[in-house]
DNA sequence: CCAAGAATTGACGTTTACGTAAACTGCGAT
DNA sequence: ATCGCAGTTTACGTAAACGTCAATTCTTGG
């Protein structure tokens, strides 16, 4: 599970337990060029910097982005300190990926805030009921 | 575009153009149960109710939550403050749903933090670089 | 040394969410 | 009448994101 030294090592079994996905989506995601372990002779070694990669992946599956977004969004986090046409590009791309995060925020306050209403009337409806209907307090 | 009446009423074509969708998607969410809007003749005719229910589900889009989840949102939506067993399984699918956007929210915000740090980074990293080599200020 | 449980590659299958094309209908303007 | 446009149904096509074998190899505890 951890290599003689003192950084951890994983396969991709492990990997695949931690985070609750199959082994076969972590090797799609490298055939994606998202991933690119190590390896052992033929088998994949994953070390603390491929696992990081793998949680944002997942995070920005969670948030529906697509393989493609993921991908770009993996770009900026590594980005060389390149030249500086590149950094503008780079900028831009970012202040792009903000916007869409912002709407997406907008959108989920308005959503909870939506549930909460929803709550609401559920309540008063079950509190306007006979207390003989309800079940619990 | 308008009935004769107050009420205001849409077709599938301004619908589409209004929302920035094709007409084939919004007659995919009739299919899927999402929408049901009212025929003159043989012709879709959608009043506010259902402009609203698709403003509902483009968000659902945006949030990446698959038809299914919709669906089940939209039910949400208009349940009828029926009995009180089904009031409960409501509310719980409501926790459920509440839960799930807050993570969303969580994973957002962490994002904008990350999208925030790689910004600063890029723009040290420009200030760092001769003067000579930048062209804004 | 050896059986059994991982890992690997390759390939075909599947679901979701529409795109796209064809063939037809109804209507308002010319 | 008819031209053209918007709408309708039906049906096949497709890209994305894996699932699901199958055949093979690796490696590891007993």
């Amino acid at each position: 599970m951890a290599g003689a030294d003192g950084i951890q090592e994983f396969s991709i079994g492990e990997l695949a337990r931690q985070f609750g996905v199959t082994t076969r989506t972590i090797r799609y995601y490298e055939d994606e060029g998202l991933l690119s372990p190590a390896r052992r002779g033929q088998t994949r070694v994953y070390r603390p910097r491929e696992r990081v990669r793998l949680r944002l992946i997942l995070r920005g599956k969670r948030l529906g982005f697509s393989i493609a977004e993921i991908r770009e969004i993996l770009d900026m986090y590594e980005s060389e300190p390149g030249e500086a046409g590149q950094l503008r590009h780079l900028m831009a791309r970012i202040a792009e990926r903000r916007a869409v995060l912002q709407r997406q925020r907008a959108d989920i306050d308005r959503m909870l805030a939506d549930m909460t209403e929803i709550e609401a009337r559920c309540e008063q409806a079950l509190g306007a009921m006979g207390p003989a209907k309800r079940r619990a307090s």
